[in-house]
DNA sequence: TCAATTGGTCTATACATCTATACCACTGGA
DNA sequence: TCCAGTGGTATAGATGTATAGACCAATTGA
């Protein structure tokens, strides 16, 4: 075989394949919308049989990684980001599993109290100290969200400096203490950007978004965070899995 | 399946349960000398049949991880030997500190002329004569490391003698005299063995090594041999600690 | 010595993976 | 309109993976 593929070990070759693709479009050898070398060529390459090459594909596709065109050609998909709603949902793992290329920015900071709402999902009393933080969420360089998290400031002293060096929360948390968290719920409406919001996420005006509200929870049930995530609509699918736990 | 077992996505069942008891024993879970759950028991906690618990095992077992006994069970097997890189290195005293037992072999001897590369080692002049001796280390039966030492042969004499004697360097260098030495300086590299050195380090085909170069010298820094030594990669680790003098 | 426990081997079956070959369907351009 | 290039489908066979059940062999302790 022409690559380094192992054949016996426990692996499918398609599968060997198919990761060997999808880090070839995250890396940049192929960029979004190009048109992949024919599947003989591709099997040819990595030295199987087209029907095992067009079984890695139909993974990717199944993924939205490629779209298939008869006639045509394979093409790289920069279709719909799909966006699980799971109890483990972290944004870096979702994006990096579509061969995209996740980042996260900082847009604002203010140190509140938690009026009644906020205080009631936090399991807080209300009026206690809470960072309100602003961030935006990136594929690709694309926005995908953009969304106001709440976290209760006794507990998470150093987030501003730890979220501006690693841009993610899950390293906040981290480096608290917070080892794991999972969601404990997630509601989902729909609505019109606002200005701001629509210049934010980069949507033309009256853009629809999907807004989401949700609460994660340590592995001890207490809420590390609550937010409110605006996802471009025109960018993003929520997926919600059933069997899975839904909480 | 009692566990989160993948099938059919292009993963055999057995390699994720070796990669899950290899995860275990990495983390703990399982120490060093601990026996392994029985092989029906572990099928359960799998949900796999036992067969399918039994390659993963063999794949566990081929790669040293653990060791199966008939009967008596299935344990897990010492981990790689650190091989700490110091001023003062003792093969022996470093294996008995790990609870091993240390045990050499001389594989060769010739004497010959130092070549330029040896003798400015040695710091002798080339084609003076110098002992070429080859030996093998072992720790509880298990091949470590092969290695090339340069000896001056007039400072030397009764090397091979000594060394048959007591399987040691240190006593070697102590019948000439010689109360003390300290390594001098250790380079590392790393590359594929040769047919020969596998077979010499009960290596399969194939396998990494790796390969340091270094000199030893007296108290009055004179050196007193140069070596090349191969270490089989799969057993050992070389450690490098900082904040020794690194010569 | 015996019985329980543990790993080792064998046979048979089912399904997944991979190969080989052939032919079909769609697309785009000559 | 035709044809070269592309993906789509079908069939058959070889090999790898997983299951099921039965029985053998070594160890250990009663």
């Amino acid at each position: 075989m022409t690559e380094g593929m192992e054949r016996g070990g426990g692996i499918a070759l398609w599968r060997q394949i198919a990761e060997q693709i999808r880090t070839e479009i995250a890396t940049g050898v192929y960029a979004v919308g190009d048109r992949l070398p024919p599947e003989a060529d591709l099997a040819a390459r990595f030295g199987v049989n087209r029907h095992t090459l067009r079984r890695a594909m139909a993974a990717l596709a199944e993924a939205d990684v490629v779209r298939i065109d008869q006639g045509r050609g394979t093409f790289v998909q920069a279709g719909r980001l799909s966006y699980p709603i799971r109890r483990r949902t972290r944004f870096s793992e979702i994006v990096s599993a579509q061969a995209r290329e996740p980042s996260g920015r900082l847009i604002g900071h203010r140190l509140e109290v938690a009026d009644e709402a906020v205080a009631t999902r936090l399991k807080v009393a209300a009026g206690t100290p809470v960072h309100r933080v602003e961030s935006l969420s990136v594929a690709d360089g694309v926005p995908i969200s953009l969304a106001e998290h709440w976290i209760p400031a006794e507990r998470f002293p150093r987030l501003v400096e730890v979220y501006a060096e690693t841009g993610s929360f899950t390293k906040v948390l981290e480096a608290h203490g917070v080892t794991d968290y999972t969601r404990r719920s997630t509601r989902v409406t729909a609505r019109v950007a606002d200005a701001l919001e629509g210049q934010r996420l980069g949507l033309p005006p009256g853009s629809a978004v999907l807004v989401t509200e949700n609460i994660d929870v340590d592995t001890a049930g207490t809420p590390v965070q609550t937010s409110r995530t605006l996802f471009a609509g025109e960018r993003v699918e929520l997926v919600v899995e059933q069997g899975d736990d839904p909480a």
